[in-house]
Formats: C-alpha cells, sequence, structure tokens
DNA sequence: ATAAAGATTTGCAGGGACTGCAATCAAGAT
DNA sequence: ATCTTGATTGCAGTCCCTGCAAATCTTTAT
C-alpha cells in the first residue's frame, strides 16, 4: 500500500508557494516584470521545478478559476426539469461566486492583475470558458427535453428527441452571458469601494439579464 | 513634398503578405506546429523584418478584428437621446457584423482557429474588450443623462449631472454582454452550415436578450 | 544624373519562456 | 538496511521577441 502521506502535502505545499509568489509578485511589478527564476526563487525550488507543476508562467499567475466546471454542470442537470432555465442558471453562478468570495484577498489580486495586462483579462475569459462550454452541452441536454441519465451522462447518439429548433445556439447564448455576467459582477467588486458583496452584484446582473435590455429606455 | 505612394503600396503589400501567410499556416498546422521564421519566408522577407509589422505571432495570425471601437463609439453617442439604448447597440453591432461578414472567407479561418486553440479564443476576446470598453464609457455618458460634446468628447470631470444610481455598472453589463452576443453569433455562424448570414444569427441573439431569459422555461 | 536625406530591411547578439533527457535525491515499502 | 518509486534539478536546445547598427532602397534636392 502506498501512504505518501508527506509527499503530497510538500507538493501542494510548493504549489501553493508558487501560485502565491506568482500572483504576489506579479500584483506587485506587472506581469513582464517578473521572470519565472525570480517566481522560483521566492518559492525556494529550482526554475526546472516551475514548469514541473504549472505549463506557463500565466498558469502560475491565475490558476484555474472556476474550475467548477463538473460543479456547474452537476448543479443544472440535477435541478427539477419544470424550474426556469435561468433560474438554474443564476443559482449555479451564484454557488460558484460564494465559492470565489470566500477567497476574496486571492480573487481581488488577480482582478487588479487582469485590470493592468489585458493578456491577463484574456485569460480569465478563458479560464471561464470551460465552465461556459460544460454548462452549455447540460443546457442543450435539458432545453431539447431529454432526461439525463441516472449518472448525470448525456444519453447515446441517436436517442434525442428533437424538441427545441435550434437548442445548441441558444444555450450556448445562455452560458456564454452567464459567463459574462459573473466576470462584470467580480471586475465590479474588485474595483469597487469594497462596501458591496459579491453575491449582491451577481444578483443584480443575472437580475438584470433575466428582465432583457428591452425595457431599458433614456429618460 | 512627400510623395511616397511607392512605399505605402509596397508596405502593405508585405503586411498582408505576412497576415495571410500567418493565418493560413495556422489554420492548416496548428499555431505551434508554425515557427515565425516560416511566416517570414513564405511572405519573402526576414524573420527581424516580421516583428517590424507585428508585436507577437499572435498578432499577424489575428489581425485586428473589430477595430471599430470608435465607430461604434460614434455611433452610440450620436443615436438620438430617446431612443431605447439596446436598440442602439444592437444596431451599432450588426453594422459590425456586415464589416465583418464582407471579409467571410478570412472570418470563418480565424474563427476555424479560435475553435483548435484555446489561447487564439482568449485572442478574440481581447480583441473585442477594447470594443467593449469604449462602448461602455459611452453608455455611461447616455445613460447619466449627459449630452455629449459637439465632437462626441466627454465632459470634463465635474460637470456630470448624476441621474442612473449606477450607470457604470449596469453599461459595462450592456456592453460586455453585446460583445459576448457578437461572439456567440460568430461562432456558429462560422461552424454552422453556412446557409445562414451572420447578420441574422446576430439579430437572434440580441433579440433574446433584448426579450430577456425570464421567459424562457422547460416546458 | 547624381548626391543627400530618409525610411525600410536585415543580421547579430542576447534575454526569457519552455521542453526533453538524464542524473540525483528523498520518501515509502520490504 | 535496502530497494523501489517519484520528485527535483541541471543541461542543452528551440523558439519568441527586442535593441542596435550596418546595409539597402525610395524619395527628394541639386
Amino acid at each position: 500500500m502506498h501512504n505518501e502521506g508527506l509527499r503530497l502535502r510538500k507538493k501542494q505545499q510548493t504549489r501553493t508557494a508558487l501560485a502565491d509568489a506568482a500572483l504576489r509578485l506579479v500584483a506587485e511589478r506587472g506581469l513582464d516584470q517578473v521572470t519565472v527564476e525570480e517566481i522560483s526563487a521566492a518559492a525556494d525550488v529550482s526554475p526546472r521545478t516551475f514548469f514541473n507543476y504549472f505549463a506557463t508562467k500565466d498558469d502560475a499567475v491565475f490558476g484555474t478559476m472556476l474550475d467548477g466546471s463538473d460543479r456547474i454542470r452537476e448543479t443544472v442537470t440535477r435541478a427539477p426539469a419544470d424550474r426556469p432555465v435561468w433560474d438554474v442558471i443564476w443559482a449555479a453562478y451564484r454557488e460558484e461566486a460564494v465559492e470565489l468570495e470566500s477567497d476574496a484577498e486571492r480573487l481581488k489580486l488577480r482582478m487588479a492583475v487582469c485590470n493592468r495586462n489585458p493578456s491577463m483579462l484574456a485569460r480569465l475569459v478563458e479560464s471561464g470558458s470551460a465552465a461556459e462550454l460544460a454548462l452549455a452541452e447540460a443546457l442543450a441536454e435539458r432545453l431539447s427535453g431529454n432526461p439525463p441519465g441516472p449518472d448525470g451522462s448525456p444519453p447515446p447518439d441517436g436517442t434525442h428527441t428533437p424538441h427545441d429548433p435550434a437548442p445548441e445556439g441558444y444555450s450556448l447564448l445562455l452560458a456564454v452571458t452567464a459567463g459574462s455576467a459573473l466576470r462584470v459582477a467580480m471586475m465590479r467588486w474588485a474595483l469597487g469601494t469594497g462596501d458591496e458583496s459579491l453575491i449582491a452584484l451577481v444578483d443584480e446582473a443575472f437580475g438584470a439579464l433575466s428582465t432583457g435590455f428591452a425595457a431599458t429606455h433614456h429618460p
């Protein structure tokens, strides 16, 4: 039997040491004013080891925010079938927001970095796109009227019961819009005065999208 | 007097030669299977010259899609003040879509590249974010009830007439959502069967956002 | 026509990101 | 204590990208 307790602990340790150092240094000096060599030195490992943990420098700075793609998919597929779709998505993303706000310190630093460096903002979107894609799949399933299998997996091909004419397009729009709403909320939260909770801002954005933009006139 | 006709023509020539070669090669082989050296060779210039035209390899592949940030801002600030905001944004982005669809060949190649390479998808977002930011500014102006100056420039600080409690947040949401809608439409258009026009898909997305998502129930 | 002025292209040297390989080192099992 | 396994590290090498200065080509002035 393999125990390996100490090994795992040390791995997690150096991983977070690297990530922390990367985020801190980049937040201070800017992305291209920090070298991998410096990050590694701050974490007391060799530069080569850095790349055993992160594929790129960006990855270390940004980590994998919103790796909750599985969680989101779960939440959506498990939700009662008669509940409005947007409510389900809203609830799922609010869950994520709660998770994110629990690490407020790190999140604020990350958003600050995103604001200074456009390439990092792109990274932010990229990190959310995995979740969006997963959500879009789950939504297409749901909107096409196919109940998920007991394990939540999609049914095999050929068993689809066509219902909505174009669920792919609409569900993709839903998913991408939801991701954008979360991003806007995070931006406002991180750059704001700090007296508003992330959840409140998320609710505000999702609420606006729920109502639609047609109602917005200039007075 | 400076004529310089031939010079400019040659510059444009090599620029498009490089961009075309880059897009073609990357679409064929994938982003990291193409070196700057190969692109330069295909355009008959030295590798060093490549970087006189493009700051990064990605730039050559992607060019500056949606450099219409100024055009969008113009359209929005010039629109009659009593027109619904979302209609104005919709019209502005539809204009952009027309422009984009006029270069259908290139756009489809670019979207195909974005689909294979996540980092290029990030690039796509980045290219649109400039326009979104400009739009958000213009919207904040409009929603706060301040008429633009004769040149369309924002009035100096201190002259604001507060009207909407939080125009920054709402206008950012509007702008980012509009950008996302365009992106989804482009994706569907480039990956679809090809019998739908980009404009139609843009209208579909913007229409859905106009109505809002509250109406979407599962039957 | 020819030279001066100005802009573009190119080569060279170098820094930094990232990878594959092989040697070394430390933790866990026997 | 020793063997096995996985993590760390150094090294060589590729590619992206930049600053600098020489070389080349266009335009303009004489």
